[in-house]
DNA sequence: GATTTGCATTTTGCATGCAATATGGCCGCG
DNA sequence: CGCGGCCATATTGCATGCAAAATGCAAATC
């Protein structure tokens, strides 16, 4: 046995290093999309040599957040409504499958792990921490996908959903929409407290449905005063 | 517009060569699962250096088709019943979405694409052309794929194919699997022509299904024949 | 005889240099 | 005044060199 026990040090390449580190830079929005990723610049700012770098960019082109322009340098993919809609329209069945394979699968410890998320999102959202209740959000949603048990599934719904997170940084909750959506995290916890996957798997896929429209208004937002104050920056209208 | 008409040329990349060029090789198996990835040998047989080499690695890792071991070099993701069975499950929903949006979405002249090829598929039936046959197999079921006109379904259904592509190098089609796979896809040939979206989802699923059960019987056969003559290769017994 | 230690070789990881390509501004020309 | 070509610069693409890590083998030790 191999053992990989709990007091192995990981020591990691910088390559995956890079590409973590640049990947939850675009995620948070810290590098916009449509921003330009310069190697030197970059190079210079991550301490690191080019050969390290340009296998991220590689790596992140692959997994949809970058863009390669051949001899031209990469970009971090431009958010457009379409990209956006067609990532959701995946992310569906995919957060679909994950409540089913999870009421089918998931441990009562898990379980426990959620159901405390919950609380505590209900404590922040409470408290109008919109920064402290999106990471709960997440982590929820995570544990759910963690608990179908299937690392295919989380690697794929992982990526995808890094999409989209990018975009919602700048969507801004309305009071009415985030009353509903704790209305449907409560209809969640419920559903899978009773491992009921039929009904989950609906939840989910309606509470995506709502998110996404919430998404996809901020996004036509954005860029509607984008057109206005022609302050372009880092969208693209269309494609 | 940008007009990326027929008559642009493509120089394309090295990199991006390679890493075409070498998930051929894993798809088709003649690279096969479990081999490792030498870079200097790669570097040979392929005419390239290293660099663009190990550019193309690092994105195969991420689309799941190769391994990277810190510090000792890169496999080809060994097929384990598991892995393969995960990809399935993530698999059939992208295939049911595929179909449904297809129904909305096909143009005519999509369609009569698909159902020129789904007679020569019958054609190579005929003629028991196991090679033929599967090209124009795989032919139909991209071509719904691209008629659900989502670029990142098509991606997504791309990646997770190539994975179980690998696996059906061995699984050796019986007669009487044959004449049924043949028959349903007379139903999604009929489903799609009808726009049926729900019809050619259950068709599609259970298709799928099918599909499944083939392949990982064929894994389990080809595990048991290794066991019993100790010539291991290629294949993680299990995880 | 089994296990461990040390060394030589192989292979990966990273940095850097050079050539090829794109970019932007300038000048000449119409 | 507008337009197209040309050169300087910046940037990417690729090849290669060097250091670090792993592997295999042999010798030494218990």
């Amino acid at each position: 046995m191999t053992a990989s026990g709990a007091l192995a040090i990981n020591r990691t390449n910088l390559h995956t290093a890079v590409t973590t580190r640049l990947r939850d830079l675009i995620v948070e929005g810290l590098i916009p999309p449509g921003a330009r990723l310069n190697e030197r610049v970059l190079c210079e700012q991550l301490q690191v040599s080019r050969t390290p770098l340009r296998e991220a960019l590689k790596v992140l082109a692959a997994e949809g957040l970058a863009e390669l322009l051949p001899n031209r340098g990469a970009v971090v993919t431009p958010i457009s409504i379409a990209e956006i809609d067609h990532v959701f329209e995946v992310l569906g069945p995919l957060e679909g499958l994950s409540g089913e394979l999870a009421c089918t699968r998931i441990a009562n410890e898990q379980f426990a792990e959620i159901r405390a998320l919950h609380f505590e999102m209900l404590l922040h959202y409470n408290r109008a921490d919109r920064g402290e209740y999106f990471r709960c959000n997440q982590a929820i949603h995570h544990g759910i996908n963690r608990a179908a048990g299937n690392p295919v599934l989380q690697a794929s719904y992982g990526a995808l959903n890094a999409r989209v997170r990018r975009a919602r940084y700048f969507a801004n909750l309305t009071q009415e929409r985030w009353d509903k959506a704790i209305v449907e995290h409560g209809q969640i916890l419920e559903a899978l407290e009773r491992r009921d996957g039929a009904r989950l798997r609906r939840i989910l896929e309606i509470h995506l449905k709502n998110k996404r429209d919430v998404v996809i208004m901020a996004i036509e937002a954005r860029l509607r005063a984008n057109d206005n104050e022609g302050a372009a920056l880092a969208f693209a209208p269309c494609d």
